[in-house]
DNA sequence: GTCTATAGTCTGATAGAC
DNA sequence: GTCTATCAGACTATAGAC
C-alpha cells in the first residue's frame, strides 16, 4: 500500500540484475544477493518462489518494455515511410536504441542489464529458454519482413546471417566495455552509449547492404534453400 | 612412450572442452567430466593439479596454434602485398580461417571449442584473464597496424570500435548455431563453416570500410582522442 | 512478512592402498 | 598411475517461531 521506501522486492531485483550480469546465474548465490540488497535470505523464496523464478523476473522486467518500444518505433517508422521501404538506418535504430535506453535507465544504473542479456544469449539458462523464445520470435518475424522489403536484392538466407552478425556486434560491444577500454589503450570509452549506437548503425548498415560476393551471388540465383558446406 | 590408445590426459581434455563449452566452467563438475571421459575422478587432480589448471590447458591447447597460424598467414599476406596495403578481405581471412579450421579439427569434433572461446570472452574466468591477455595483446597490436595501413581514412578510435563489432559478429555467429537454425526456419545451416567464413568476410569488410557518418566525420577532424558521451 | 536454524545435497580436493 | 573412501565447505530450500 505505501511506497515510501524501495520495497524489498525491488531491492532484490536490482541487486540480482547486477550480480547475475556480472557473475552469471549459477555463480551468484542467493546469499550474496540478499546480503548486498540488505534483506533476509528467506525473502527471496517468499517473493519469487525460487532462484530460477527470480532470474525470470529480472530478465522479463526489462525485456518486455524494450521489445514493446521496438515494435512501437518500427511501426512509426513504417508509417513515416508511407508504403516506401524503411531506410536501414531507421530500422537498426528502432532495434538498438530501446535496448540501450532501458538498459541504462534502471535504478541500479549503468549497464547491468546489457551484460545480463548478452550473457543469457551466449549462455542460456534452460529453464529460461521457452520464455525467451516467446519474447523474441514475434520480433524476428517483424524485423525480417521489414528488412526484406528494404533489401530486396539480398536473399533471405543471406539476410538471416547478416542479422545474426548484427546482433552479435551489438551484444559483444555492449558486454565488453571494460576490456575494450584496455585494448584501445583508453582511446575508446565503453560507456559512451550514444557513440556506440551511432557506430553500430554505421557498421551494420554497411554490412547489411553489402554487395554479394561471387559465391553469394551464385546462391542468390538458386531457388531459396541455402547451400550446404562448400569448400572451394 | 606407447601411443596405442587415447591417453587419459587427452580424453579428459576433449571431454572438458565439450562440457565447458556447453555448460560453462562452474556448471561443469569434475565428476561429470570424469564420468563421461570414462576415467577416475582423482585423475584430473593427478594430471592437471586442479579444475582451474584443467580449464587453462583446454583453452591454451587450441588458442596458441590458432594465433600462431594467424600471424603466419598475416605475414604471408603482407609479403604478397609487397609494401602495398593488404586488402581487408585478406586481413579478415587470416584472422577468421585459423579459428574455424582448428576449432573443427579437434578430436572431439564439431564446434566445441568455438562455443568455449566465445563463452570465455563473454564470461571470463578471473584466473584465466592474465593468460588470455598474454595470448591476445600481441595479436591486437599486429592487426591494428596492418588495418591502419589499409584504412588510412578511418580514425584509430573508430577502427577499434569496428574491430570490436567484427569479433562480436564472429563469435556470436559461431556460438549460436543451434538457435540460428531454428530462427531461420532451417534456411541457414549453422555448421556451414565455409559459408559462415565468406559471409562474415562480406559483412565485416563492408562494415570496416563503411563511410563515416556526420558525427564520426566530425570526430575524424579532431586530433585523435575519442569524444566522451554525446547526447545530441 | 521477516527472521533463525537446519535439513539434505553436491562440490573440489586429498589421503592412502594397490 | 589408478583406484576407493572421505573430508570440509557451500549451496538451495524449508520448517517454524515471532
Amino acid at each position: 500500500m505505501s511506497t515510501e521506501s524501495p520495497a524489498t522486492r525491488d531491492r532484490i531485483l536490482d541487486t540480482a540484475e547486477r550480480l547475475f550480469g556480472q557473475q552469471g546465474f549459477s555463480c551468484t548465490s542467493l546469499r550474496q544477493i540478499t546480503d548486498e540488497a540488505g534483506v533476509n535470505l528467506a525473502s527471496v523464496n517468499y517473493h519469487f518462489g525460487s532462484k530460477e523464478e527470480l532470474y525470470k523476473g529480472v530478465l522479463i522486467r526489462r525485456l518486455r518494455p524494450i521489445n514493446e518500444e521496438r515494435i512501437k518505433l518500427l511501426t512509426q517508422a513504417e508509417q513515416l515511410a508511407d508504403e516506401q521501404p524503411v531506410p536501414i538506418r531507421s530500422i537498426l535504430e528502432t532495434f538498438i536504441r530501446p535496448l540501450l535506453r532501458h538498459a541504462t535507465a534502471g535504478s541500479a544504473g549503468g549497464i547491468a542489464f546489457l551484460r545480463l542479456i548478452s550473457r543469457d544469449l551466449t549462455d542460456p539458462q534452460p529453464f529460461m529458454t521457452a520464455e525467451m523464445v516467446r519474447e523474441i520470435d514475434p520480433l524476428i518475424e517483424r524485423y525480417t519482413k521489414v528488412l526484406t522489403k528494404t533489401l530486396p536484392g539480398i536473399p533471405l538466407a543471406e539476410l538471416f546471417w547478416r542479422m545474426q552478425f548484427t546482433v552479435g556486434g551489438i551484444l559483444y560491444a555492449a558486454a565488453h566495455q571494460r576490456d575494450f577500454e584496455r585494448i584501445s589503450c583508453g582511446l575508446c570509452r565503453g560507456d559512451d552509449l550514444e557513440g556506440c549506437l551511432r557506430r553500430l548503425i554505421d557498421f551494420c548498415t554497411a554490412g547489411l547492404e553489402a554487395p554479394l560476393s561471387d559465391f553469394a551471388g551464385r546462391l542468390a540465383t538458386q531457388s531459396g534453400s541455402d547451400a550446404g558446406p562448400v569448400h572451394p
